[in-house]
DNA sequence: CGCGGGGCGAGCT
DNA sequence: TAGCTCGCCCCGC
């Protein structure tokens, strides 16, 4: 099982799949919802190739320290931000409460 | 086949 | 809280 990158690539994007509007989920996380318990590196390196048009919520993925992973001053840092706080997810000094919008199965 | 680096994480100082 | 180190896994050179 999940031998292969695809299978593993499948089996991020379900996990990703279910996390609900206004969630948040860290990498780590996802990777272990996915079934690789030491995956995390692994789920970020999938969301940086991610398809455009995806219809998947990988603006939810953030690191465990609760912010996003990517360059303050990058495009997709704002991008992300946007589409979360859209959702209703709130930002303390760059920072996601995960207490509070963190997902947990 | 070794080496360095990355949208990571946990642990220590 | 900020920095650093070490472990994991995958990739490109």
């Amino acid at each position: 099982m999940l031998e292969t990158q695809e299978q593993r690539r499948e089996a991020v994007y379900l996990a990703l799949a279910q996390i609900p509007k206004g969630k948040v989920i860290t990498y780590g996380n996802l990777a272990k919802l996915a079934g690789m318990p030491n995956g995390a590196r692994l789920a970020g390196r999938l969301m940086c190739g991610l398809p455009e048009g995806s219809k998947l919520p990988w603006h939810r993925v953030i690191n465990s320290q609760g912010k996003l992973s990517m360059p303050v001053d990058s495009d997709g840092y704002r991008e992300q931000k946007r589409r979360l706080i859209k959702e209703g997810v709130e930002f303390v000094n760059e920072k996601i409460k995960l207490k509070i919008y963190g997902y947990n199965s």
